[in-house]
DNA sequence: TAATAAATGTTATTCTATAACATAACAGAG
DNA sequence: CTCTGTTATGTTATAGAATAACATTTATTA
């Protein structure tokens, strides 16, 4: 069964922003945010948690639009490659980046309850992984930092139940 | 096309030792190290880069056994629940693990050009995640730790030629 | 407007992983 | 040793993730 889009969490006004943003970003870079991009972008931010390619196809074809596969892998290669979105490998799954403008690769804190993800960016992890590959003299191209575990809120919840 | 299976650096003194090492810890812990899972962890040793569960299967039938996927991936949960290897979200592939033993999840550094693996344990790392998490009271079930880049030695040869 | 490039539509296929159920091998109790 | 329950493997089918290849449309600009 495909996963289902929950709103619960992440506000109208954080989407409104995170487009907004992306407006100005992609202008000053002459890159193209189409209606398509956009609207794919607008999908992971309506989510309170990241999604999956295929649902997010799901939701395009719930508008009325024709889909298929490459079209929403299209769309997220345009946003991965502009620094909107990124990429958890560990679930195959796209989130909003919530500092876009500086190009990053992000470290996320996942629940494996919840699904829902935070975003650190702790420059000391960075430093050492750095000094770490540096001493290795190999060249860093992209560094994937996810920690799968449980959220506060889904602890104290399995704390006062089962 | 299928990943073919490069031997060019593994020596079969690894996968001995490996293999003689897993068979002890599984008799420490009664798991039951069986001829498939033996093999498959043979195989996997046996490769100078990580390898995708269907290259395996191939191998498998290769030596003329049966099978089909769900005989490498229960061959392969097996082996990871035994912290004898370890997999690579970012790929999708699965490598020997060189402390198996302790249990642990492994820092490493995957060259995009050769595909060879390093394992890196840097406990200031590991450490400087635990803060992170623990500061956000969040539980740390399984850290993702995975480095995309270029080896020394595949810098080197591009320096060369091209 | 014509020529070119960029984006999207469309069909098919490859790769990764698991569900569900059948059969075989094994370990311990009697 | 045999029965019995458990664990492991065989087998078929399907779900899920991603891309190849080519057609068509939309935008840009010369």
């Amino acid at each position: 069964m495909r996963q289902t889009v929950d709103l619960s969490c992440s506000p109208p006004a954080d989407a409104q922003q995170a487009l907004a943003r992306a407006e100005t970003l992609c202008q000053q870079r002459g890159a193209r945010l189409t209606d398509l991009r956009r609207r794919v972008l607008e999908i992971i931010w309506n989510s309170a948690t990241p999604l999956g390619a295929y649902t997010i196809l799901d939701v395009l074809r719930d508008d009325g639009r024709q889909g298929a596969p490459p079209t929403v892998y299209r769309a997220l290669d345009f946003l991965l490659a502009q620094g909107l979105i990124h990429r958890l490998a560990s679930l195959n799954v796209f989130t909003g980046c919530r500092r876009p403008g500086s190009y990053h690769s992000g470290q996320f804190l996942i629940c494996r309850d919840c699904g829902r993800v935070s975003e650190l960016s702790n420059p000391a992890i960075d430093e050492l992984l750095r000094a770490e590959t540096d001493a290795r003299g190999f060249e860093v191209l992209a560094p994937i930092v996810e920690i799968l575990g449980r959220c506060p809120d889904c602890l104290e919840e399995s704390a006062r139940h089962g």
